[in-house]
DNA sequence: CCAAAAGTGTTAGAGATACACCCATGG
DNA sequence: CCATGGGTGTATCTCTAACACTTTTGG
């Protein structure tokens, strides 16, 4: 039992997980085992422990639920209405987290948790304020993708230029012409043609590039603007 | 006295409030009165009540401490390192504000709280981990006053083009070319001018004009960039 | 040879940048 | 008449947007 002399909200962080599954854009939910909601689903999250930092507890929660470890992760807001959970004051910490499903594979079920991928444009129904949140999320990484290569997170190491337009139309949720958008992709100097094609596909083989990280942390840091 | 199953979080809200003090860019500053850190400078902020929301509490602790009631005020991003304070943990949710010099005074001293404006290049040193926020604050302000109105909130109902430019180059800490920023800034249709101008100066009399909120808010319903 | 996606340049227009002088006012 | 800041236009350049056909491969 733990006292104190004025009351304390609960904290928790909640994470909107994006990942690229068949080239359509996705979130990862959780199938809620406890009241209030249960069997709704809701995004993935849990309590803050008392010595882990914020991001710690977003990496720990998305670790024990997804398994994965290395993804993208920023914080997005904190939403603190005092009627947004029915039992008691629960404030919580959003965060936009990016999963690469190409690389890494996401246990879809964890300690007999049911998770799964939905269409960010068309979720069931979620627990608490869970829809608002998505909302503030998917803002965030419309307006992000522009001027920071996220893009590059969602895909595999190595990649196609279509793989990348394709993503970036789904996000932006408008087309954009390639020949314009293939000069400003190899422009920035930072998208590295390999000297690998495509196998076995029926058409003419798309050739693979990478990212080149470190030309972005370096140029990145001279007020680079990436913008597409 | 509350009592809980799992430990909870003290949580609270601070805020760096901006404002324009003789063409200076500064923030508000509280002197503490109590342990930890009492009699260091810290940003204005307090405890979150059990029933109100995060903004809420923002805004009635900076009416506490400024007496202003009327500011711009947006969320800034959550701070939540375990040992950020001595006492237990408080996970604080830190806003930006910008008040209006010019036709609010603000109350340097509150119930016998001393407060301060302070340049933002050279505060003093500051309680927890509050030069961490400044600095995500300011960032966040040079960011954003790119691509949003936000040099009204600063600045009077009738201002001088010039002030604008001053503004603009002290906050984003670069010359602005006279004529082109001029050009951008009545090709926006939303900076009018107004059939008065200064008296008393030195100089040719500056022309006043006031931004139309209304035409703003219309034209950023559809996509519409400010852009310095 | 057909279907399907990859790949490739040029032109016109819009927006950004650079730049220098005259004007009005008070002291 | 001098000091101070207010106010104005043009030329160049860069970036963006629009646009259609040829290439490669498997079936």
């Amino acid at each position: 039992m733990y006292q104190y002399e004025y009351p304390h909200p609960a904290v928790t962080v909640d994470s909107v997980v994006f990942g690229l599954d068949n080239e359509e854009l996705k979130i990862l939910l959780i199938r809620r085992k406890l009241e209030p909601f249960k069997g709704a689903w809701a995004l993935p999250g849990g309590f803050v422990q008392m010595d882990e930092s914020l991001d710690d507890a977003a990496k720990r929660e998305l670790m024990e639920e997804t398994g994965v470890e290395k993804l993208y992760l920023e914080q997005l807001a904190t939403f603190g209405k005092p009627d947004r959970d029915p039992r008691e004051r629960v404030i919580t910490v959003a965060y936009v987290a990016i999963v690469n499903l190409f690389d890494h594979t996401v246990k879809a079920d964890s300690d007999a948790e049911e998770a799964g991928w939905f269409p960010v444009e068309d979720p069931p129904e979620l627990a608490f304020d869970h829809i608002k949140i998505l909302a503030a999320a998917l803002n965030r990484l419309q307006g992000k993708i522009r001027y920071q290569p996220l893009v590059f997170e969602f895909l595999p190491e190595k990649f196609t230029l279509s793989q990348v337009q394709k993503l970036y139309e789904t996000v932006l949720c408008r087309p954009l012409d390639k020949r314009n958008f293939r000069k400003k992709i190899q422009g920035t100097g930072m998208v590295i043609p390999l000297d690998e094609y495509e196998m076995d596909v029926s058409h003419r083989a798309a050739r693979f590039y990478y990212f080149d990280r470190k030309a972005w942390e370096e140029k990145s840091g001279e007020g680079f603007h990436f913008s597409i």
